[in-house]
DNA sequence: GTCTATAGATTGATAGAC
DNA sequence: GTCTATCAATCTATAGAC
């Protein structure tokens, strides 16, 4: 079956590594293996096929918070899985996570694909309000005060955390940036 | 006069707003009034363009933050005007900085030009170390610890934050995610 | 320094056979 | 669904006249 899914499975990896703009049909033929003209008949404009990708991963993102959520009762835990998900993404350097990647190039995406984006970083702020809020009351995560804040601020470390660790193509940037975030969460 | 500064204007604004794989010579072009032969005449590859691009911005900003640290004594006021060059250079949310720009597209840039990305985030990294070692002894800003890990966790911030705001196109989202940050200032 | 003209490659996309 | 063949547009870059 799934052409379609190996289709996205190759642009989202091409996207991640070098941006919209940086990627073609071309690039996808010789990855998969099958002409244009046939990645064509499942995405027939690369609009299309942008779209689909932004909405496969929000689905995928917002599923990995849930569980996450549904596994870990500390706000704590819940945090430092996140902050994991944001390390692997990386792929030791290699890439960004989509959103990263499609933000910096914003003109090249038609409405609606930004309407995905805005959607998926509306959920991560949500996902990371409420974790902060748990933590306020959990008492997991120190010095907490203004939850919305807190989620604004992190989801902006962590993008930038993982730009900074692309642009050396080293992950121990991220480590480093994230640092003091995570010395804020409680052991135990 | 300077034809080649004039180039350099426009392609940083277009690099800013769309991306090193984002714009042509083509563009430059229209930007700039002359055929893009005459283009290739002052910067002969997109390689050496970009290059000069980097080279000169890096200059320009350590400039700008030397100046900062020669005006203003107190850490708290020079982190206070980290914070707005970062958030103008956003354009209100029509353009990224440079560093941001070509960050993400990492892949379309040669190891010169990356060397020199390399060495802008460091020329950040160390001046706002020094603003925080500063502001551990003069107290203007709040519970500063580490100064190195605060200033690898404040550039990835507000690299980030340009990256949400830019996403959004609204500035607003810039002042959201460092407003923790900038709480941590102390006044007077 | 700027121009016209052009090269050769690549881009996203389509037509139509199998 | 996949292929060959092809399109028009755009890309970076060069040659050579003025």
């Amino acid at each position: 079956m799934d052409r379609k899914q190996q289709i996205l499975d190759a642009a989202e990896r091409l996207v991640r590594a070098r941006g919209f703009d940086g990627f073609s049909y071309g690039d996808l033929e010789a990855e998969i293996g099958i002409r244009k003209a046939s990645i064509h008949h499942h995405f027939p404009s690369k609009a299309e096929l942008g779209l689909a990708l932004t909405a496969r991963y929000r689905g995928q993102v917002v599923g990995k918070l849930g569980a996450v959520a549904a596994r870990r009762t500390r706000a704590a835990d819940r945090l430092a899985e996140y902050l994991d998900l944001y390390r692997e993404a990386l792929a030791g350097g290699e890439q960004v996570c989509l959103c990263v990647a499609l933000s910096a190039g914003r003109d090249s995406l038609n409405p609606d694909t930004l309407a995905e984006l805005d959607a998926f970083n509306a959920a991560s702020l949500d996902w990371l309000t409420a974790t902060f809020k748990l933590a306020r009351s959990d008492g997991s995560i120190k010095g907490v005060e203004e939850p919305g804040l807190e989620a604004a601020a992190a989801l902006a470390l962590v993008e930038g955390a993982q730009l900074i660790a692309r642009a050396a193509g080293d992950v121990l940037k991220f480590d480093l940036a994230t640092a003091q975030l995570k010395a804020r969460i409680r052991l135990v």
